[in-house]
DNA sequence: CAGAGTTTTGCAGGCGCATGCAATATGACG
DNA sequence: CGTCATATTGCATGCGCCTGCAAAACTCTG
């Protein structure tokens, strides 16, 4: 942290004595909006460029009580819908001038772990996505002072934590009426990790409008949100007596498991089975698998959250606010055309 | 970073004072190594218990002039293989007791915005893995004092800066021998991004392995490191006069772009043509891919880079250091087994 | 040019914790 | 019980910067 070898790190003392100002000259120098007049500014920085100062944060979060740091915590980020989100959202928020502290909870790291670290941390907000007990670390953090946004997760066991996600619900109403307007009629769910609330809310859409348009679900099953669960799903269904016409998928990553597990049995998709996911990330445009997808408004969703998050921070307000941004389907060529008309 | 609302955040005064000892004593408590008796110890930690507190770290940092943050900077992560990276990579930093600051560089945000927010932040130590710059940003880092290694970088353009990185030339070289002697002749080189280490390195050593064998490249081509950019750069290749029989692209995700870029022409991996990636990602094994690859050991690479720079940033020594750790060909399906025993 | 209003400036006192140093308490020993 | 070495403590100061307040420097009127 301090500088290498002897040379010690100028600081806005320095500075002052080479203006020939004061440190709070400086300090105003700074920061932006202060009261300081254009010479002694330009003065200043003339001086800071000269020594090659620049403030120091750790100094700055003390004084001032706000760290601009944003926690962003994350869950198993291998499936590559959140890369892009990670992505995203720091870059977001470097551009509102926040940076990005990351941490990912699985395994052996829990939310226990994770929560007091982050309180220590002071960091301003906190951005939490897809991991088990959001709700549970969201509080705490909530509790500690920090605005927080839950990211594609609902809120329903918290009543304080403010939310941005899709319209999962719609999203598996659309399916439903997507697959029965083909004809198809043997529809199939494949879940992602079931205690987590997008799959569940995707599931409940899905079910119910199938439900309302007088039929009913032919199967289920768990993919645990991950290629290789999708794929182990697909091969369940598949050996059914009677196996299902299509299927619905939690995520991407399922679906596309699951259109390899049908394959390895030599059915053929959309032929044999139609097959629908959720997320509409790039492997879902790749000519081998050309997956007919629920898409999510990324840009919205991360516009939203940080957009959510900043202004909480900076109004001290933590208001619970809720954001639901709309999803659309994404057609290619995992759906059979029309069955009936056929 | 407040507490929310009127109550103030508990500091080392409050838990002072209720545990009846000085601040100096709670500082102390909360120090591993410190100079206090055991029962001062359990009275603050009592005391800390029933108030609920916990250090500031920023305060910490500031008087201790360590911050124990690292900063991990990436360039596009949207290319699978690292997604697995800044997870094992901040992972293995908690458990060292190191908080990770993110930053990605790419686009419209460069290394001249991000050397100054990482000085300003007092990092510790920075990892930089796969940007375009890397070098400069470490020697910026690195005069600011921070400890700094490159992640699967080279350092050519360094004369200071710590590097873990495999054995990319080898790893080029058993590949020339490996489709060498499945009898392939026509050999193809599909680069990534042109002045990255990484795919020159890969490069350097097919082509000159192949060179000793007395064969020479047939064609090369630039696939950008991305699945488009190796479905493209298939294309062209399959479209010349005299087509390659094999193809060894600088990572995977080309590799695979490759693939599908074959087979969009009616081209058959491995009968047709052959080929061959770098990395081992995940989607290397999926049954439509099966593709023989180059594996990096991730958790070595890792383990050394984490612990090269742990043991810089406790000792202040900054002394070069460079680890290349092996690689191994894993073979699937997407290289013929034996073109001239038949 | 005096006086009121406005802008700039410096001072001083924090922000919460770490730590060298001197003072005190504890323990060992004869 | 006295003496000296050792283990604990608290005090005071510092880490680098921010900011309320009052003083100083300008600006503008009449």
């Amino acid at each position: 942290m301090s500088e290498h070898g002897a040379t010690r790190a100028t600081t806005a003392q320095d500075v002052a004595d080479l203006a020939g100002v004061s440190i709070s000259a400086v300090s105003r120098a700074f920061t932006p909006g202060a009261s300081v007049s254009k010479q002694t500014r330009s003065r200043v920085m003339e001086a800071a460029e000269k020594l090659g100062y620049t403030p120091n944060l750790v100094a700055r979060s003390l004084a001032t009580q706000r760290s601009g740091i944003v926690g962003l915590v994350m869950g198993d980020i291998r499936n590559p819908y959140y890369p892009e989100v990670i992505d995203a959202l720091s870059r977001r928020l470097a551009s509102s001038g926040f940076r990005t502290m990351l941490t990912t909870v699985w395994g052996d790291v829990t939310v226990d772990d994770v929560g007091p670290s982050l309180v220590q941390s002071k960091v301003d907000g906190v951005i939490i996505a897809s991991i088990a007990e959001a709700d549970r670390l969201g509080d705490t953090l909530f509790k500690a002072g920090a605005a927080v946004v839950l990211f594609n997760r609902s809120t329903l066991a918290s009543e304080s934590l403010s939310s941005v996600r899709c319209e999962n619900v719609e999203g598996g109403r659309s399916v439903a009426n997507f697959l029965l307007d083909r004809g198809l009629t043997r529809l199939a769910y494949i879940a992602g990790v079931e205690h987590i609330y997008t799959t569940q809310e995707r599931e409940a859409g899905f079910v119910g409008r199938i439900t309302e348009r007088g039929h009913q679900l032919h199967a289920r099953e768990t993919g645990d949100y991950t290629y290789q669960g999708g794929f182990d799903a697909a091969q369940r269904l598949a050996s059914l007596d009677v196996p299902p016409d299509s299927v619905f998928c939690a995520n991407d990553i399922t679906a596309i498991g699951a259109i390899d597990g049908f394959r390895a049995l030599g059915l053929r998709v959309p032929d044999d089975i139609s097959v629908v996911g959720f997320d509409d990330i790039e492997l879902a445009s790749w000519p081998p698998y050309r997956l007919t997808t629920v898409r999510q408004d990324k840009t919205a969703l991360i516009e939203n959250t940080v957009g959510m998050l900043v202004q909480q921070i900076r109004s001290g307000e933590r208001t619970r606010q809720i954001k639901l941004v709309p999803v659309a389907i994404v057609e290619r060529n995992s759906v059979v055309s029309n069955r009936v008309a056929g």
